[in-house]
DNA sequence: GACAGAATTTGGAACGTTCTAATAAGAGAT
DNA sequence: ATCTCTTATTAGAACGTTCCAAATTCTGTC
């Protein structure tokens, strides 16, 4: 049975206390108005009746609810789970909850869970939105006047409304494909990504500027951004451009997946055969040979997105309308070892 | 600025549509007392002013928030990744939400949470529990009389209350080590996974009853469940333990941690060292070489306590104190491949 | 001991729903 | 036209907070 018990409220613990649910109400938001030790009977009071704060009902009169919503195109990817556990675990810590939602890279799954956040009364959202016609998420966010931010991907141009924070991805391509550069790599190729996104574009700009300023031919399959992708393309590019002697992903997933990939095919990864991914996931550290990835340090940039939207919030301080966090490249044995 | 632009409620829909609020309200349940023909009228004026529910004032009055909280140890690890995502899609598709929060093995930080959570007000709580002094948590959620079930993880006795359901980890150590020994290994050894957990013990236990029954010695390397700790073993055991010439992982992370210190150590992995992990995480049919593992179908597991959890919410139908789900071995090359 | 000003405390309306009990409208039957 | 059902609709009291304006209690001063 989970009938409930009638959970004590303000009112009974007014009563209990001997003061009026005002002066109560006045304590649970630690008012210096109310004097130190009636605070302290009062205090005493909730414990004695095991009270619980209420934040419906609060909610209901000064709409506050401490609640966050995050959304994100593919929380199975390592990358955004631990974007999204560094965010939340942020979050608790300053008192807010979040209501997290997968949306698969499903547009229309995208515009429910948002609707169901905003019914739901979060304070601000933060999307990593799906691509396509996602329009209908950030039209409910602007009719509800719910405070927004895009993470990771920039998917809807209203930057002003919606401010973008993501990693400077273009920079990243830039530092690995210059590093493969300088290991003595003469053909390199750009694997993964899906064509005519914003987040395959940059990367792929960063690394076409640097092959453009030596000469060099550009090699690009894109594609998805998994895993078994990744394992795929180790047979692909052995057959249809030996020449290629170094590699860069669009991120670890498909690095890690070539990594095997090449295993399979007994491609020996290092000095002849280098690879380089991009995210630095946790994992990256742990694979054989261990990877060497541009970092976008997401942990980091999970709890500093916390920051930015909870000023936002609280202190009405809106956030620029596009910020980039720095990138640096994780140089391991992937593009480095004797082979 | 995110001024609120005041939302209509239910009173602008009720007028805007010439009836009383009753009737909105009815309508916005599905009520059949209402005539169709009103209805639609409702709808529309809802669908002009741009009406969105306002969940928190509808649960103040009757409370079912719509919101379910999961709570977990290791949002970063995989498997509970997956089981989380899979669980909330489930959740979202009947029209809950999930408040999701990573505990990251901290008792402490779990108390907090649950308690965070019962203000916003969950209808139910699903628990993947800290061990140790995790009392904090149960206690709050026995108080306020939350349905909580634990999952994956038993770490509170009183099942009567807070009943368990998770994959049947003994059989699989079972099945896992009764595939070894047929693929004729001689030494067999159990690597990973906290000494003295019901979670190790359970594995280790289907491994000691096969083991016992072919008379042979057990060789038992607990520790961290991480892959970096997998990677330490492949030196350890070549050193320590060089007859064993298969291992039985106590999840899939140690087991790609060991692949990975294989390919390091230059020890082939196959007909000479076989190697078998244990949740079947996405990942394990990618690695090289594509690692069996013992399969839990984990996210077919988070949509089934989805069903469990509504039902018990909806129908007041309790699940079982204890319910165990089968496991089978998914056989790959680790454990079965020419080297 | 009265008075002003500061420090505390309080009553009551409001927030946007649900739900009960009551009312109104419609359809047959007399 | 009246009465009885049934079918639709509605008024108004909850729900547990916050917050304003008003009331009360303290302090110190004269």
């Amino acid at each position: 049975m989970h009938d409930v018990v009638r959970r004590p409220t303000i009112i009974d613990v007014a009563k209990k206390a001997g003061v009026s649910k005002s002066t109560v109400s006045l304590v649970l938001q630690n008012s210096p108005l109310v004097r130190a030790e009636t605070r302290s009977h009062v205090r005493e009071a909730m414990a004695e009746l095991g009270y619980v704060y209420n934040r419906a009902a609060a909610n209901l009169r000064s709409s506050n609810a401490g609640l966050i919503g995050l959304v994100i195109n593919d929380l199975r990817n390592p990358f955004f789970t631990q974007f999204a556990t560094s965010l939340q675990m942020a979050l608790s810590a300053r008192g807010y909850a979040a209501v997290i939602a997968n949306t698969d890279e499903d547009p229309t799954l995208q515009a429910q869970v948002v609707e169901a956040m905003i019914e739901h009364g979060v304070s601000a959202v933060i999307i990593s939105s799906t691509y396509g016609e996602n329009g209908g998420a950030f039209e409910a966010l602007g009719r509800a006047g719910i405070p927004a931010m895009q993470v990771l991907r920039k998917t809807n141009a209203h930057v002003e409304t919606f401010p973008f924070a993501g990693p400077d991805y273009l920079e990243g391509g830039r530092l690995a494909t210059a590093h493969l550069l300088e290991q003595g790599a003469k053909h390199i190729a750009f694997v993964g990504g899906l064509q005519g996104r914003d987040v395959t574009r940059e990367r792929m700009e960063g690394y076409l500027s640097v092959l453009q300023e030596s000469e060099l031919e550009p090699v690009v399959l894109t594609g998805r951004s998994s895993r078994s992708f990744g394992r795929e393309m180790a047979r692909r590019l052995e057959k249809e451009h030996p020449e290629v002697d170094a590699v860069l992903c669009f991120n670890d997933q498909v690095a890690l997946g070539l990594l095997s990939g090449c295993a399979e095919i007994g491609r020996r990864v290092g000095r002849t055969f280098r690879i380089v991914g991009f995210d630095d996931i946790e994992e990256a550290a742990e694979s054989w040979p261990p990877l060497t990835s541009v970092r976008c340090d997401i942990a980091g940039f999970g709890q500093s997105i916390a920051g930015t939207v909870l000023d936002w919030l609280e202190n009405d301080k809106m956030p620029a309308p596009e910020t980039r966090t720095p990138v640096t490249l994780m140089v391991r044995d992937s593009s480095n070892r004797d082979s």
